[in-house]
This record gives structure tokens, C-alpha cells and sequence, in this order.
DNA sequence: ACCGACATGTAAGCTGTTACATGATTCC
DNA sequence: GGAATCATGTAACAGCTTACATGTCGGT
């Protein structure tokens, strides 16, 4: 999925330096890195090698010296090449897949338990989202095609959360709908 | 995610060599494992070593001989107790996400062509899966547990897709939306 | 004096992938 | 003889994570 085109990406919009980005991508639940110092200084280091980043050291009057990096006519010109190739489908990680395959060891009201726990841990994370949503809602507003961009992808994530508690709802009909029935 | 976990899921419901276990998570969508060699058999050697699954070598009259693995007594009770631990989230990879933050350095006709493309694969994976979903619906028909939660976790994946296609006509009609008005 | 935020970097290790290596057997 | 399937394993490497290491500056 290349780490280093997406900081090229986020380069395009404006100079960060790593502090900046490990932030970024610590907070965005739509760019799957964790955001740790290795990955992404070691990516700057590389990025700069190439020639598609370049590099400006400030000392600002407080507070310690960043290094801060740009991207360069070269590195806009293989960032739109990369937008430009085919895009890739999406996956799901989804663990409760893993386990709901081996969930038959279970008696039917472990399986019930288990379930409802998801559907509370589900509940739990949906709301974490909407709330870190509304509170940055402001910091995004803006009627121009990039905050548009950021606002749809920004919202991605809760999308697939509560899709996941539809199909989780759906599921749990479907057992308890088999547990009732008499068997056959 | 644990993939020894998984391998031992698979257990649960019969005895498999390396070679069979590799080829369901060739096949399976809801396993985000590649199926390679590496993984598989060193954590067979792995969960036998610990005791959680039993090793059988077989010479068949034909063909070469094949280890066949089983779960144990104790193989089941790791499995229950990993079944019944806190269920994780579901994560979603969309490299499209990561594209479309960038995607404002592209030109109105280059974002409509990427949109598109898109559209395009996404269309393409959800006939194919919609496919093998056809072909191997004899195989897991039946009406006991098992055979319920193998068809609800089987379609999850598909879904997945389906969505995808549903966000990605909602952002395709703000984007051309936002095109023809006229600028504020 | 210490804690927390700012800031950059390295080390060690786990997970996962592709590709390689070996060998039996079956079908054309 | 060669390709395809069955079957087990190893090597090399890419990607990503946690934890460690170092240092500045401001507030309590």
C-alpha cells in the first residue's frame, strides 16, 4: 500500500516535518499506519535520497530544531503517476470472521455472550468516532474540493463500523432464529 | 489476529495436513492470510509442539505421504478461551482513502478517470466473488450451526464490497456536484 | 526537581510475502 | 519427456510494531 506515497500525499497539501505526520497518521483512522518513528522518518530520509522531498532545518525561537520537508516538482510528478495506476479494492480485516468460524465449539449461549460483547465493543468504537468527528468537524469545514475529499474519506471508517453492526444485528437473528427452532 | 488460532478453528471441525489448510486460505476471503507455505507449517510444527494439536503421518496407497494434524483436549480449550477473550474491531484497507487525500493535486477529468477506474475494479471483484459465492454454495448448504455461520461469514466480504461501490457512487455524485457549480 | 510536550532517531523482533528447493505421482 | 497436482519444507526479504535512547523547553 506504500507508506511512502501517502506522506508524499500529505506533503502535497502543505511542509510537515516527522513529528507532524507520526501526529497525522497516530489520529487518522483512515491511513492504516500506527504513525511510529521508525516507518516514517526512515521514509523522509528515503524520500529526500530520491529526490522527492526536500529537506529545510528550522530553529524556531522556542522549542527544539525540526526538520521539515516539502515535496519537489519531481515528487508531485510521481505522486500523480501513483494516483494515476490502478486502484486497488479494498479489504477487511475482521477477526470476529476467524472466530465465528470455529464459534461451533461453543455451547449457544457462549456464542450468544460472545456476540453481544462484540456488539458492545462495536457500540463502543462507534461512538469514540463520532465523537472525534464532531469535535473536528470545524478544523475541516470548508466548501472547496479538498476539504470535500478529506471530509468523505474522514468518514469512511464509521461507515464500515456500523455496516459491521448491521451484519453483527443480522447474525444474531439468524442464531437466535436457529436456537428456537425445533430441530428437524 | 493470530493465524495459530485460526489453524486451530480449522481443526476444530476435522483433521487437515498443511497442504489442505493452505489451499483454504488460498481460497477463503474472510481470512486475510496468503496461504504461504512459511506461515502454515511452521505453526503446525509450532502447535504441536506445544500440544494443542496431534500429528499423524499417513502413506496413502497413492500419492506422497501427508502429515495429518488434530486438535487435542487441550488444543480446544486454548481455542474456547481465545473464542471467549475481548472480540477486536474490524479494520478496513482501502488504499483508494489514502489515494483520495492526495487526490486534490489531480485535475477534475483526472479524478473523474481514477473515480471510474475504481468503480471499475470494485465491479469486477464483486462479479467474481458473487461467482465462487454460486459454486460453492452446494458445499456448505445445510441447516445445523456450522453450516449457518460458514454462509454468514463467507458472505461478509462480498458486503463489504457492495458498500464500497454504494460510498463510492455518493463521493462520485459530491465530487461532480461540487464541478458544476459555480464557484462561490 | 520532575513531568509532559516537542523533536529526531535506532534496535530488536514479529508477521507476512515471494521465491526457491525437493520429491512423488498422474496424465498427455 | 514434460506439465500438473500433491506434499513438505527453507531462505531472503519487506513491512510494521514496541521499546529504547537522546535532547530541548515550559510549567508546577
Amino acid at each position: 500500500m506504500s507508506i511512502a506515497f501517502t506522506i508524499l500525499g500529505l506533503l502535497s497539501a502543505g511542509s510537515w516535518s516527522g513529528y507532524d505526520l507520526k501526529k497525522v497518521f497516530a489520529e487518522s483512522e483512515s491511513l492504516p499506519w500506527s504513525g511510529n518513528n521508525n516507518q516514517i522518518y526512515k521514509t523522509l530520509v528515503e524520500l529526500h535520497r530520491e529526490g522527492l522531498a526536500s529537506q529545510e532545518v528550522q530553529q524556531p525561537a522556542e522549542g527544539p530544531a525540526r526538520k521539515v520537508y516539502s515535496i519537489t516538482k519531481e515528487g508531485t510528478a510521481a505522486l500523480r503517476e501513483w494516483l494515476m495506476s490502478a486502484p486497488e479494492s479494498p479489504q477487511l480485516r475482521a477477526p470476529i470472521l476467524a472466530r465465528l468460524i470455529a464459534a461451533d465449539v461453543l455451547s449457544a449461549e457462549e456464542l450468544d455472550t460472545l456476540l453481544a460483547r462484540y456488539a458492545d465493543e462495536l457500540r463502543l468504537r462507534i461512538l469514540g468516532l463520532e465523537e472525534l468527528q464532531r469535535r473536528s468537524a470545524g478544523s475541516v469545514a470548508g466548501s472547496d474540493r479538498r476539504a470535500l475529499l478529506q471530509r468523505l474519506t474522514d468518514e469512511r471508517p464509521l461507515r464500515l463500523l456500523r455496516d459491521e453492526e448491521a451484519w453483527l444485528h443480522e447474525i444474531r437473528w439468524a442464531v437466535t432464529k436457529l436456537e428456537k427452532e425445533p430441530r428437524l
